[in-house]
DNA sequence: CGAGCGATTCGC
DNA sequence: CGAATCGCTCGG
């Protein structure tokens, strides 16, 4: 017998998958997968459409690059399997899940979901009603899930604030450069930015 | 200690 | 296309 939903978001992404090859780890586990919250006792969930890699030791993109330990980056470079949740832009959060051993700084930003369970809050959170302007962007959907720098950074992926619930199938993806870097030199045209093929829930063409 | 700026979003 | 808005980083 199948799962249900909300069985299925029960679950968890087993701890010792994070440190795989963050492309393989990204590519066949979490695109498809569902990024949950329960915060403020509402729980809020989308399924993972679409993803930037970023690796600390070569990639310029990256805010730990060159392997750069400041007290932001501090928790990319804890073991894989924690969020690392940033503030931007004075008024934007951004959240990425921190991947590979200990003392490796890659992380993988989630950059759209498909709204999939507590969609009604989802709606009061970001003062908007349209389905596709919910969760479409890296600032959105942290708005969405109640996610912020301040509260979220370091939070265990396995627990039951926030956590990554694993997907059903590896999903059919388009791989494209990745957005908003281009101050990234040689790096900025990399094809890291992956996205499911044929999703509506995208952040940019 | 302060200038400069950002893995964005929204409104004009 | 420019404003919003503030914590982090780095240079002086």
């Amino acid at each position: 017998m199948n799962k249900t939903l909300p069985d299925i978001l029960q679950c968890r992404i087993p701890p010792e998958n994070y440190c795989r090859d963050p492309f393989a780890f990204a590519k066949e586990e979490l695109l498809g997968a569902y990024l949950c919250s329960n915060i403020g006792g509402i729980l809020t969930a989308g399924k993972i459409t679409e993803l930037e890699v970023y690796i600390g030791s070569c990639d310029k993109a990256c805010h730990a690059y060159p392997n750069k330990l400041t007290k932001r980056t501090a928790t990319m470079f804890r073991k894989g399997g924690c969020a690392y949740v940033f503030f931007v832009y004075g008024m934007y959060n951004q959240f990425n899940v921190v991947v590979s051993p200990e003392g490796e700084a890659n992380a993988i930003l989630i950059r759209s979901l498909e709204p999939v369970a507590g969609i009604e809050e989802m709606k009061k959170r970001r003062k908007n009603d349209d389905l596709h302007n919910l969760t479409t962007g890296p600032g959105k959907l942290c708005q969405a899930l109640g996610i912020t720098a301040k509260d979220h950074d370091g939070t265990d992926l396995s627990g039951r604030l926030l956590w990554l619930a694993p997907n059903d199938k590896k999903y059919e993806f388009e791989a494209t450069a990745r957005i908003g870097i281009d101050y990234a030199k040689d790096y900025k045209d990399k094809p890291w930015r992956f996205y499911i093929k044929g999703s509506s829930f995208i952040s940019r063409k």
